[in-house]
DNA sequence: ATATATTATCGTAATATTGCAATGAATAAA
DNA sequence: TTTATTCATTGCAATATTACGATAATATAT
């Protein structure tokens, strides 16, 4: 059915999913990475430093908003991006809980 | 068009969003906390555990086998499934070098 | 007011994902 | 050999995602 039987998981799992699916693209890697690199805010040049069309860019952003990895301001006729720190820091602590589990035996079949 | 243009990203880039993509599912993320909860290996009982049907569980896990990070063995008529170590701690390495750069200064937009 | 620039939204086509019933393959038990 | 058990695979329906052209919305500049 496409459509992910979400009431069947705890919070977390639903939350670690989530998050780990609006990185599930390599544009929104390169979107992130990019806002992580010019450390300060950033608007439209994304456009060129990818190479996807305006929309698809623009589509992407909105989806890494909703999340609240990122930050919009207006500023002009422009708009600035930046990493949201606040709520990297909480959804860092999220994902690395979930993957820096303790490390099963070796070969355990 | 669905389908995301990988040659215009690094291939870190990809396989950061390889790996974040097969997290990006609930009942992946539910299939690996139960194999690392359990320690030793793990045959069916997953179905049982999680609550969807056989079919939807054997196909998570043949996503999670394809990218290296449970491994799978025949035990009579059932089979054991565990994580696979040692690719664990490369993706979780690669993961963790993309979650964890240096914050930029709080309100840069 | 008009023109320009930038970003968001809408609509649509192509493809991917999710979930499961039905079925198949393999092994163990009777 | 027959039967039961377990898991994989196939096929399909429903939904989601990706990408972009066209267009709307907003603000600035002339």
């Amino acid at each position: 059915m496409g459509l992910a039987k979400t009431e069947m998981f705890t919070d977390e799992q639903n939350e670690i999913s989530l998050f780990a699916k609006v990185f599930g693209h390599p544009a929104r890697v390169a979107i992130l990475e990019h806002l992580f690199k010019i450390d300060r805010c950033v608007c439209g040049d994304l456009v060129n430093e990818i190479g996807l069309a305006q929309p698809t860019i623009s589509q992407h952003l909105k989806e890494l908003k909703h999340l609240g990895l990122i930050k919009g301001n207006v500023v002009g006729t422009s708009v600035c991006y930046c990493i949201n720190t606040e709520n990297w820091v909480k959804m860092k602590e999220v994902m690395i809980r979930f993957l820096d589990k303790d490390i099963p035996k070796p070969d355990c079949c």
